[in-house]
RNA sequence: GGGCGCGUAGCUCAGCGGGAGAGCACUACGUUGACAUCGUAGGGGUCGCUGGUUCAAUCCCAGCCGCGCCCA
């Protein structure tokens, strides 16, 4: 390879070393591999989608695990697509025809779809697109789309089979009806917010005793036009008398009844309810208990339909909420207004309040799925990290509502259920089956009707953990690939995602989807506030990936990634990251310039400089720890570990007690240490890959072994090359040159002034040393000689406690005697002070008894390492004092 | 109202029973051939408050104060 340039440039690079791997097929599994496999099930983004920071985070943390665990053995498969995002498509397309002035139904639902289908090619591929740019490294070949022939084939067997079970279900219940879209939606697709409304009260005139009033108060005054009941509280009092008895409707005329429900709370306003069974989940409950009529006054547009008095009809809801205002007040019914602040419930796609709105839909019993989905978790099938999400789970799955899954749009899975001319329904997979089964119900041939609704997207969303591996087709792959190792997404989305895939996956597969939920946080900004357009305060992460490299954001989400906690991230941590890529990239070009490279048949068990086992042992140390924090799925961990390990360990000393020996006269100790410098930036590279996939790779065009980076393996694991002779040797070292280097500083010695150093009550480990590192302590702690100290210390040195042995600096032209005593006194102070902590609990026969014995021990040995600095700083002070 | 979580250095956060840590920011010095996207050193913390448990509490428990999120 060339000679490294002297920064490193990602944008070149990464299309490069993407290409690379898309060439050779990198990213594929192996079905009729032999080895253990490792899956990942990417949760389909959304078609419409283009990348954002969310998106960044969890694809990171996905791609992470696959390549670390593809570099650790195993056959990994990252299964990835895009779901059809009903709603969200159709509006899209939706508002393209309008700037041609064309609807969807002037084209009729053939046609639309179509056209459809047609912006899904043109358009669909946005966001798989800017996934490879942030190094996803998927099963691109096995891309799923949740409307394939395949997958939609899975679809109508799911449906058509839980419908003979009776799981699936056609009822006339209230669900949130979106005005706008003209659709139902489920709950989750609603979102509360808050609303700064009002709270008007109304007088309720009694039948028979105009003058007497019960008083309701509502937040919506049109929905009165409905009203069936009044709801009182069984035990209050004050109503007691007037259970049984009617009130007379104002503006409509109506007799409703007062009824007695534990609903109505008598802490809340008068303590009497208005009650709307057609528009109000609650009313609608309390309205089925008492047999109240539902009446809808609502059209699909929410405007008053011919249920009421005409003056109100066809009214917006808002107009009509007016106008009810008015005419209540102008009849003297309106005892008072007050500011009230509500949640709203809003639909996410359109932005439009909900209504709840009386009609036929399908529904999925959730409660029945839900079951096997609680035990599987709680007998541990299936995990969740962090664990505390469990309850959320637990806590949805044990409430949940049924699930209205049809909606009233186009594109989609069109429901699979035909009806006959009396409205009998008849649910196949294919027509032909639907008509054959009419025939036999009416005993002769008759014209059918497809159901116009399709099924809501996370329907077919939660079968994909088994329908993109071919189901209902026993293939090999879903054989093996089935259940998969991990599902990682945001906590948003446990309850579409996690929990109905749970319920698919155990009543079609009969076993949990996934082993372990990883469920990561949000990604927010600096300040904790969740990005939004309208704030501002949006990153975007291909704009990261332009300034600062896809392996610089990618490091940055790993390091930020704590489990259970949000991201918090600022584009000044991302540069961080790209500076440590920088240093990554010089470290290695040293490397390169000094020839570093693995020779053929170079084993690290065998090197024999202690600075080279010292290495050998550091990686392999903190690759154990690696495996650990992955296995946990701590990524912030192995990003530090990772980080420290390059920067604090290779970067800071390994290379610069390289330098001496690679360009010394030892032509033995050269060759060695080349050969080990290679083998280090060749595991560290690999250890690094998953985090760093880019600049990685392309550094292992020097490094490497003429295979792709991606496809090697980690490093050798082996316990036998730790090293802790070694690593109590360099540990040493590293303290006294930081030693040297804080009291030089400290002095105000000139960085350039060369100094002598002195070492006295040195032992013969001590001195082995000195000798033995004496170039490299001459180089990094700028020192001119090290010599033993066996007389008498010069006057005015400044002296360094190391162990056994002091280190003297003769500094007397430079140094300040009455710092340099304050300096003692004050380490003396220090030093003091943690002995007497120590002793405080030693002297406590409480903690001799009660602690653990290696507590004991430990602090025994602390007592005796800081009696014997504390001994040697004595000795210096007094030695100034002398001189 | 119910539930979950968070308050540790100026900022962002690790640690979570026995020695207060990192990154960034800040200050001083420094271009010695990998790197100024750098090097060396340094300052900076009653670990939110109050009690309790314990030989020992930033860490466990309770209460309080402040903040966030989810569900109703």
């Amino acid at each position: 390879m060339a000679e490294l340039e002297k920064t490193f440039r990602p944008a070149g690079v990464e299309a490069k070393q993407y290409e690379r791997w898309d060439r050779a097929a990198a990213f594929a599994c192996q079905v009729d591999g032999n080895t253990q496999p490792y899956t990942i099930m990417m949760p389909p983004p959304n078609v419409t989608g283009s990348l954002h920071m969310g998106h960044a985070l969890t694809f990171t943390i996905q791609d992470i695990l696959i390549r670390w665990y593809r570099m650790s053995g195993r056959d990994a498969l990252w299964q990835p697509g895009t779901d059809h995002a009903g709603i969200a498509t159709q509006m899209v397309v939706e508002r393209q025809l309008a700037e041609q002035g064309v609807t969807r139904q002037d084209l009729g639902r053939e046609r639309f779809l179509d056209k459809v289908w047609e912006w899904k090619g043109q358009s669909g591929g946005t966001i798989t697109r800017q996934l490879r740019r942030l190094g996803a490294s998927a099963d691109w070949a096995r891309e799923r789309f949740t409307m394939d022939d395949g997958l939609s084939a899975a679809v109508r067997k799911v449906f058509v089979q839980l419908y003979k079970e009776g799981l699936i279900y056609r009822d006339k219940r209230l669900v949130n009806w979106d005005p706008k879209l003209h659709t139902a939606i489920s709950d989750l697709e609603v979102q509360q917010q808050e609303v700064d409304g009002r709270l008007w009260h109304f007088r309720y005139p009694l039948e028979g005793e105009a003058d007497r009033h019960i008083v309701v108060a509502t937040t919506r005054p049109e929905t009165m036009l409905g009203d069936s009941g009044v709801a009182v509280h069984t035990e209050d009092a004050r109503y007691r008398d007037l259970v049984g008895r009617h009130v007379i409707l104002p503006l409509v005329g109506r007799r409703i009844p007062i009824v007695a429900d534990d609903y109505a709370d008598p802490e809340a306003g008068s303590g009497a309810v208005k009650m709307t069974p057609a528009h109000d989940f609650n009313d609608f409950e309390v309205g089925r208990r008492h047999g109240l009529e539902m009446i809808n006054v609502f059209d699909r547009d929410a405007r008053v339909n011919d249920n009421v008095p005409e003056a109100y009809r066809g009214l917006d809801r808002y107009e009509a909420r007016k106008r009810v205002v008015a005419d209540m007040e102008a009849a003297g019914l309106l005892e008072k207004v007050e500011n009230h602040l509500h949640n709203v419930p809003h639909g996410d796609r359109s932005g439009v309040a909900i209504e709840p709105w009386l009609t036929d839909q399908w529904f999925c019993d959730a409660k029945t799925l839900a079951q096997p989905c609680i035990a599987a978790v709680e007998q541990g099938r299936t995990r969740f990290v962090p664990k505390q999400w469990e309850s959320v789970y637990f806590e949805w799955m044990r409430n949940i509502q049924p699930w209205c899954i049809s909606r009233q749009i186009w594109w989609g899975h069109q429901i699979p259920a035909w009806y006959g001319p009396d409205g009998t329904i008849f649910v196949e997979e294919r027509e032909a089956e639907a008509q054959a089964a009419a025939q036999a119900h009416y005993g002769e041939p008759v014209e059918l009707t497809r159901d116009p609704d399709v099924l809501d997207t996370w329907f077919s969303s939660a079968l994909w953990p088994f329908s993109t591996l071919g189901w209902p087709e026993k293939t090999p792959e879903l054989a093996r690939y089935y259940p998969g190792d991990v599902l990682v997404t945001g906590f948003d989305i446990i309850f579409f995602w996690v929990a109905r895939m749970m319920m698919m996956g155990l009543h079609f597969m009969g076993e949990v989807p996934f082993r372990d939920v990883y469920i990561h946080a949000l990604v927010r900004d600096q300040y904790g506030q969740k990005m939004s357009k309208s704030k501002g305060n949006i990153i975007d992460p291909l704009e990261m990936i332009e300034t600062y490299g896809c392996d610089a954001l990618r490091f940055t989400l790993a390091a930020l990634a704590v489990p259970g906690r949000d991201v918090k991230l600022a584009p000044e941590r991302v540069e961080g990251y790209r500076n440590f890529a920088t240093k990554l990239w010089n470290a290695a070009r040293f490397a390169q310039m000094q020839q570093a490279a693995v020779p053929e048949g170079f084993v690290p068990a065998q090197v024999e400089l202690t600075l080279n086992r010292w290495i050998v042992s550091r990686l392999t140390a903190t690759r154990g720890k690696l495996d650990e924090a992955l296995d946990a799925y701590r990524l912030n961990d192995a990003a530090s570990l990772l980080y420290a390990f390059v920067w604090h360990e290779v970067c800071d000393w390994y290379l610069e007690f390289a330098k001496p020996i690679l360009q010394g006269t030892d032509a033995k100790a050269a060759a060695e240490t080349r050969a080990t410098l290679g083998w280090t930036m060749n595991n560290l590279l690999r250890l690094l890959h998953p985090f760093m996939p880019f600049v990685t790779e392309e550094l292992w065009e020097e490094f490497g072994d003429g295979e792709l980076l991606i496809r090697s393996a980690l490093p050798d694991s082996d316990p036998g090359l730790l090293a802790p002779e070694a690593e109590a040797e360099i540990g040493w070292l590293i303290r006294l040159i930081g030693e040297v280097r804080a009291v030089r500083s400290e002095m105000n010695v000139p960085a350039a002034a060369q100094v002598e150093l002195l070492v006295k009550d040195a032992g013969e480990t001590t001195r082995n040393r000195l000798e033995r590192y004496a170039e490299v302590v001459q180089r990094l702690a700028r020192a001119s000689g090290i010599e033993l100290a066996l007389g008498d210390l010069p006057k005015g040195a400044v002296q360094i406690v190391l162990d056994e042995a002091v280190v003297v600096l003769p500094l007397a032209e430079v140094i300040d005697l009455e710092a340099e005593r304050a300096r003692l006194a004050k380490e003396i102070d220090k030093v003091a002070g943690e002995l007497q902590k120590i002793d405080r609990k030693l002297e406590n026969p409480q903690f001799l008894e009660k602690a653990p014995v290696e507590v004991v021990e430990e602090q025994r040995q602390r007592r005796e390492d800081y009696a014997q600095t504390r001994q040697k700083l004595e000795g210096a002070l007094s030695r100034l004092e002398a001189s």
